[in-house]
DNA sequence: ACCTGAACACCGTTCAAGT
DNA sequence: ACCTGAACACCGTTCAAGT
C-alpha cells in the first residue's frame, strides 16, 4: 500500500499538476504540519525524492498552494469596478478574507513569504489598483492604500484562525465583524484622501 | 568546545532564566530558523535533552520569547492615558510596531499562536482597554477596537519584514508610513464610533 | 525524463540511568 | 534536581544509477 514494487525507470504516471492537486488535498486533510515531502510521496505511492522531478523544493510547492487559494476570489469586471470602485474593493477584500479562512495554516505565510506574488495574486492586485485609480489614487498613494487593505485582510484572517485548525468553528463572529468594521474605516480614510 | 566531558550528575550551572537569555541571544544572531533545541544546547555546552529540565518544550520557549519582545514598549502612566487616550494608543502601537521589527522572525507567531498572551502582553492590553474607556468605548466595542489596532500593528510588522531577516534594511519607509497612516484612519474610525 | 535506493545532515523529544 | 548517553521517529534534500 505505502510503497509498491517499482524499479528505477518504471513510471508512476505523475506530473506537476497531479502532484500539486494531491498536495492541496493532503493539506486540507492534515494541515500544513502534516504536509511533508515524505507524506505527500507516500500518498502518491512514490519514493520521497521522486517529487524533485516535478517540483524544485518544498518552498516552491507552498508558494504555488498559496496562490491557488486566491482562485476562489471573484474578480469583478472592469465595468463594475468603474461604476462602484469602493464596493468592488470591499467585495474583493471580504472574499479574500473568506478564502483565506478556508486554509488557516497557510495564512501566516501570506505575510511572511513574498506570499501573494503568484499570477492569481498579481491579477487581483491589478484590479485593486484599477479601482483605486477610479477613486482618484495613483502611484505611491495607491500602493499605500493597497497595502493597507491587504494587511487588514490577511491580518484578520490570521487573527481569526489562532492555533491553526484546532480553534473552534472557524470565524468567531466577533473577529469577522472586526474585519468588516476595520475595512469600512480604512475605505473611509482612503476615499477621504482625495477630497 | 562544543561538548565538554561532563558525566551524568555533574551540574552545568544552568537555570531557566539563563536558558531563556541565551535563547534570545541565539535568536538575534541566527534567527528563528537557527534557533533549535540542539543549537541552543550546543551554545550552552550541554546535551540537547538537558533543556527539558528547565523548559517544557520548544513551543513554551518561543512563547516566552514572544512576550519578552514586548518589554521594549513603554507603558504610559494612567494620568497620561486619561489626559490623551488617543495619543497614548498611537504611541503604544507605534512602539509595538518598532519593537516587533527588531525580531522579524517572530512576528508571524503573534498572529498564529495565541502569541501575545504572556504577562507583558496582557498588561499592554489592559492599558489599551483603559485608553479606549476614556474615549468612550467599553465591552465588546472596545474589544473590537483593540483587535483592530493590534492586527494593524502586527500585520504591518509582518509585512515590513518579508522573508525574515534578509530583506534589506528593515522598515522600508513606505511600509512604515502605511502603518502610521492606517493607524490614523483606524483611530479616526474608533473615535467617530462614539460621536 | 522519471523514478529508485541509499545516504547525509539534520530535527524535537523520551527514557533509563548516574550523582 | 540536574544532567548524560542512547535511541526513536521523524524531516528536506542530494547523489548515483536504472530504464
Amino acid at each position: 500500500m505505502t510503497s509498491s514494487t517499482r524499479g528505477p525507470g518504471q513510471r508512476a504516471g505523475l506530473d506537476r499538476t497531479r502532484v500539486l492537486a494531491e498536495a492541496r488535498a493532503l493539506l486540507d486533510e492534515v494541515g500544513l504540519v502534516g504536509l511533508t515531502m515524505r507524506s505527500l510521496a507516500a500518498r502518491l505511492d512514490v519514493a520521497p525524492n521522486t517529487l524533485y522531478s516535478h517540483i524544485r523544493d518544498k518552498s516552491e510547492m507552498v508558494d504555488l498552494l498559496l496562490d491557488e487559494v486566491l482562485a476562489d476570489v471573484p474578480v469583478p469586471t472592469p465595468g463594475r469596478v468603474r461604476r462602484d470602485p469602493v464596493g468592488a474593493l470591499r467585495r474583493m477584500m471580504t472574499a479574500s478574507y473568506d478564502a483565506l479562512l478556508h486554509h488557516p495554516d497557510l495564512v501566516p505565510h501570506y505575510l511572511t513569504r513574498q506570499g501573494a506574488r503568484g499570477p492569481i495574486a498579481r491579477r487581483l492586485g491589478e484590479v485593486m489598483m484599477d479601482a483605486l485609480g477610479h477613486i482618484g489614487l495613483t502611484g505611491t498613494s495607491a500602493e499605500k492604500a493597497m497595502r493597507v487593505l491587504i494587511v487588514n485582510t490577511i491580518g484578520f484572517a490570521a487573527f481569526s484562525t489562532e492555533g491553526g485548525r484546532d480553534a473552534g468553528p472557524l470565524p468567531t463572529r466577533e473577529v469577522r465583524a472586526s474585519h468588516a468594521h476595520a475595512l469600512d474605516w480604512l475605505l473611509a480614510g482612503i476615499t477621504g484622501e482625495t477630497g
